[in-house]
Formats: C-alpha cells, sequence, structure tokens
DNA sequence: GCCGTTTTCGGCCCGACTGTTTTCAGTCG
C-alpha cells in the first residue's frame, strides 16, 4: 500500500464514522491523519513497516497500529469490518454539494438512500423533501448538485484558468463599491490543480457587491449570497467563493484564505506563542493591555510575527516558517527573470506554427532565445524527425537566425529515450546540435526500478543537457510512470543534467514537491513550455509560479540566463558546468 | 482518537449562510 491508498483508506474511515454518528473529534482524528500521511517528509510507509511512527503530532498509538498494519499486510482489518456495514456506493454520496453526514444518514436511515442512484430516485419520487429536517428546496439542491457533478470536471488545471481568473477580477476592480480585491486560495498558492476558486473583495458595501458578483457572466448557478459572503458554481463547473470584509480587515481574511490549512494553523500557533491571537479578521493582543498594531498588507503580519514575508506559493507548512523566522527564505525566481526557454515543437513534428512564427512570438514575450526540439524518429505518432530531417532544420534555424538581429535559436531534438536508455539518435548526429532534450514517451508500463534505471543511463549521455517530463504525469487524466524521484535527482546531479519543469498546464512535471531538494544538491532548473504553438509559449508564466513554489531561485534556473551565458554553458563539457 | 510549561481527563475553531424551524441544525470553509 502506497501513501495515497493509506490516506484513502484513513478519509473512508472518517466518513464511515461520521455516518454511524460517532465522536466527531474521533473522526477528525482519521482525517488529520489520512493529511498526515499525505503530508510527511519521510517516506511514511517504509518507517510504518519498521515500527518507526513514534512522536509524530497528530498520530497516537491507535492511528500508528493501523498505519502499521496498512503498511506491513497491505490491508486493514479495522476498515474492512466498518466497510461491510455500508455499500462501497455511499462514498459517492459525500460528493453531492450540500450533503453531509447528518443529512445522508437520515436518509440512509429512513429511506435506504445508500447510493446516487437511489439518492436520484428519492428525490424525484419527493420522498427526500418529506423527511423531518428536509423539504422540497433541499430536494431540488439535491438533484441540482447532482446534475452538476454528473456534467463537470472537479479539478481544474491551474494553467488553465489564468484567463478565467484575470477576468473575474478585472470586473470586481471595477466595482465601485471595491477598494481592494485578490485571489486567494489554492490557485494563490499555484497549486498543480485547483478545486475551487476564492476571491476577496475590500468594501464597505458587502451586500451589494456579493449580489453584483452572482450575476457575473461566468456565473451559472447561485448557491448562497449573503452581506460577506457569496458562493456561486462558475460555467465550466468550478465552485467560487467571494468574500467581502473591511479594508482593515483585509490582509487578515486574504492571509486566511489564502492558506493552506497547515500553514495557517503553524502560524496561528506561532502567533499565540509571542502573545498574538490571529483569525480572519485580525491580530489581537491576547493581553488586552497591550495596543492592536496597525496592519495595512499581509508583510505586516507575517512582520509581526517575527518572520521575513512568505510567498504564497511557499504556504504548504513545508519549512516555510521555520526557514523564515530565521531568515533564510530564498528570493523566488521572477517571471521577468527569464531570458529564453527551451523545449519546443514546429510544423516539421507536431506543432501547429512554423518555426517563424514561434520564433516571432518569443520575440514579442521579451526573450532573447528560443530553444527549438522538435520530436525525435520513434516518435512517429507525433511526425518525428529522421537524423537527415534534423540536420536539415538545424541548417534552417541557422540561416533565420542570421536574420534576426541578434535574437539566438539554440537548434536542439527533444529525443527519444528508448526502452533500454539508450538514445533515438547516435551521439555523431546529438553532437551537432546545441541542446537536447531527453524525454521518455513510450513503455510507460515498466516498473519503477527499470524506468529509473533507463531514464539515468540517458542522463549518463554527454550530449544530453536536460530531463524532459520527468514522469509523463497528465494532470487530472493519466498518473505518472513510476519512477524514483531521488534517485533521478541524484544522478542528475552527478551527472550535471538539467531537469527540466515542464510548464504544459497538463503537466507541471517535474512535481513542485521535489524542485527544493533538487536545487539542494546543485540540480538546474529549466522552465520550458513544451510548447506546441505560438501561443502556449506564455505557459512560461504558470511555470515560473510552480518554481517558485519549488523553493527556486533565479540562479536555480537556467534559463535565467543571458543568451551569451547559454552558450558558454553549452560548450563547457557536461561535467564541468 | 489525540494531546498536555493550564497534563492523564476533558477539551478539541468557529462564524456565515440556508432551510426548516418557531429558536436551530446542518453544511461549508
Amino acid at each position: 500500500m502506497n501513501r495515497e491508498e493509506m490516506a484513502e483508506v484513513l478519509e473512508k474511515i472518517a466518513l464511515l464514522l461520521e455516518l454511524k454518528g460517532e465522536n466527531p473529534f474521533k473522526v477528525r482524528a482519521y482525517r488529520q491523519g489520512a493529511e498526515i500521511v499525505l503530508s510527511m517528509e519521510e517516506d511514511v510507509v517504509e518507517l510504518a513497516k519498521n515500527d518507526e511512527l513514534k512522536g509524530i503530532k497528530g498520530i497516537g498509538e491507535a492511528l500508528r497500529d493501523k498505519i502499521g498494519e496498512m503498511a506491513k499486510t497491505g490491508g486493514l482489518e479495522f476498515y474492512d469490518k466498518l466497510k461491510s456495514e455500508f455499500p462501497e456506493t455511499v462514498f459517492e454520496i459525500f460528493e453531492v454539494q450540500g450533503l453531509g453526514p447528518k443529512k445522508i444518514k437520515a436518509m440512509y436511515d429512513t429511506l435506504g438512500v445508500d447510493s446516487l442512484v437511489k439518492l436520484k430516485a428519492a428525490c424525484e419520487e419527493g420522498k427526500v423533501a418529506e423527511l423531518p429536517g428536509f423539504g422540497k428546496k433541499t430536494q431540488e439542491k439535491i438533484l441540482e448538485g447532482m446534475a452538476a457533478n454528473e456534467k463537470f470536471a472537479d479539478r481544474f488545471t491551474l494553467g488553465s484558468i489564468g484567463a478565467l481568473v484575470e477576468g473575474m477580477l478585472e470586473t470586481l476592480r471595477l466595482h465601485p463599491e471595491v477598494f481592494r480585491v485578490a485571489v486567494a486560495g489554492s490557485y494563490r498558492r499555484a497549486k498543480e490543480t485547483v478545486g475551487d476558486l476564492d476571491f476577496l473583495v475590500a468594501t464597505k458595501e458587502g451586500a451589494r457587491v456579493c449580489k453584483d458578483f452572482t450575476t457575473l457572466p461566468q456565473v451559472d448557478a447561485v448557491i448562497v449570497c449573503g452581506e460577506t459572503k457569496a458562493s456561486v458554481r462558475l460555467k465550466n463547473g468550478m465552485y467560487c467563493d467571494l468574500r467581502a470584509v473591511t479594508n482593515a480587515e483585509f490582509p487578515f481574511a486574504l492571509q486566511y484564505f489564502t492558506g493552506s490549512k497547515e500553514h495557517n494553523v503553524a502560524l496561528r500557533s506561532l502567533a499565540l506563542k509571542k502573545g498574538w491571537s490571529l483569525n480572519e479578521y485580525g491580530l489581537n493582543p491576547v493581553d488586552e493591555k497591550t495596543q492592536r498594531p496597525e496592519v495595512k498588507d499581509e508583510k505586516d503580519i507575517y512582520r509581526l510575527l517575527g518572520l521575513q514575508y512568505v510567498e504564497p506559493e511557499l504556504r504548504e507548512n513545508r519549512g516555510e516558517i521555520e526557514a523564515a523566522a530565521e531568515d533564510k527564505l530564498p528570493r523566488l525566481v521572477e517571471l521577468m527573470n527569464l531570458r529564453g526557454t527551451f523545449h519546443n515543437h514546429t510544423t516539421e513534428s507536431d506543432g501547429r506554427d512554423t518555426l517563424e512564427g514561434m520564433v516571432e512570438e518569443a520575440m514579442e514575450l521579451g526573450l532573447q532565445y528560443l530553444g527549438i526540439s522538435d520530436h525525435s524518429k520513434s516518435s512517429a505518432y507525433a511526425g518525428g524527425l529522421d537524423a537527415e530531417r534534423l540536420l536539415k532544420q538545424v541548417e534552417t534555424i541557422r540561416l533565420l537566425e542570421e536574420t534576426l538581429g541578434g535574437f539566438r535559436i539554440f537548434a536542439g531534438s527533444e529525443v527519444d529515450i528508448l526502452m533500454d536508455g539508450s538514445l533515438d539518435f547516435p551521439d555523431e548526429i546529438l553532437e551537432q546540435l546545441d541542446f537536447t532534450v531527453a524525454s521518455v514517451h513510450n513503455f510507460g508500463k515498466l516498473d519503477e526500478a527499470r524506468m529509473t534505471e533507463r531514464i539515468c543511463r540517458a542522463m549518463e549521455n554527454e550530449h544530453v543537457t536536460m530531463l524532459g517530463h520527468v514522469t509523463g504525469r497528465l494532470l487530472l487524466k493519466r498518473d505518472s510512470y513510476p519512477v524514483d524521484h531521488a534517485r533521478i535527482i541524484d544522478c542528475a546531479a552527478a551527472t550535471r543534467t538539467v531537469i527540466e519543469l515542464n510548464c504544459s498546464p497538463m503537466r507541471l512535471d517535474m512535481d513542485w514537491r521535489w524542485w527544493k531538494r533538487a536545487r539542494d544538491k546543485g540540480v538546474l532548473c529549466s522552465i520550458n513550455p513544451d510548447a506546441h504553438s505560438r501561443e502556449r509559449l506564455h505557459h512560461i508564466g504558470v511555470g515560473v509560479r510552480v518554481a517558485r513554489k519549488g523553493w527556486l531561485r533565479r540562479e536555480d534556473v537556467l534559463n535565467t540566463r543571458s543568451a551569451k551565458e547559454i552558450e558558454a554553458f553549452l560548450k563547457t563539457p557536461k561535467g564541468e558546468r
């Protein structure tokens, strides 16, 4: 059992205990246990197997035993027993907006509702409305929520919703009663996928702004609308909240609603130690004689707690608070630091725009150079180039470059890593290129050891400048192929191979959770859009946000260097880079 | 079920909003 599966079991235990009407604090203990298992830095499975799960806050004796049992046997007797009391389908009912354990239990006990199918039938027959505590409106909302769930995805990739968010921000900004506006939540923290959006406004007219918010063109249905908050479902199915606060409360609300929950819990307990009580409305001295501090923005809050300002991307309680206390937070890379970018496709393979079009867009973006790397021949599905076509493309690139008045095009290839870790082109061809991105595109079913071995072997090649999309994941669609991240990072460090941060919205690969480790081992990152059209070059913006989330500084990112520096870098033998 | 410079029992975050109530329970974040 891996950690995700363990966390899921704990989460499901929490749901079932809720359904049984168990002590809510017990329920919460399981739920917190699930979160801890997911977010632990160490290998929780390995620790549990060796009975080394001691001294972890939130994991007591009972949870420790259960996690141990799962790690060792792959199952959990307690869970199996609990599960057998309900059909598997009860879990899906919890997905319906507005339904929690109490209502689900009531419908289960009286109407025998234990699946979405039965729930729908019971609503349509009007039986739900007759239950005590229920009514016609509740019944209608359940049906509507079920319809919405069927129709829409429940999560969205960070890179796919930027325009939507910016559009809504702009409209709110123009509202005459709004002083300040911001987007908070996981979007602001640059999580790779976002479940719902949280907007925040500073205003004196909360009720009016909330009401106007519910009439935005992007809105499909109104869930709630009051004086300080509104909640809607957008036309793309995304749930979206608006909070209205006063201007004085705004910094606290922004801090609070940006999260993460774990970061806030840690921050609040730190505040308490320093004699403050922090919540979404203010920072209040526990000792009533102390004066309330003046706070104009988020930075003031962190400063008053004796901390450096923590950038939103870092707020995951993964060491940022400790680092901020010691003045050791990194200065994070910014979009304006990028001078160029690698790994881009053209119509020669599966890109939609020509070489000239891609270059034009890169110049308009203000970049100094662009790396072109079309697919290699084994990626036949993508029109991969054979050696002859590749060398011809290099020639074309050299000729075009002469007409560009100093803009550089680096000629490369996204060369397939073959099954055994060898490359799709021989060294004699690769050495004629400026750079090479090596990527896995097939045999994703190999086991972790063989996949890792294969990738490491490719990185050992002198001509492989960087490793492309490390895990091959497609967010919300396809899981990673199994790789040993730690070994790949070590191998990249040893061979001086750059690792790509592929910022195609579906990928954002390598995952942000691994970058700090890579950085600390001296591995360079290249923020690459893997652009298959000129518009997609703009994805470097999302890439920068993910790099920031991975604690990367300007100096950790290869493509913050100037064209000249890149040229020197690529000419240096790999081992000396 | 977890936790403890308020310790081994008695707390555990809480406020906004809605719908169904006739003063409040359930859900959500």
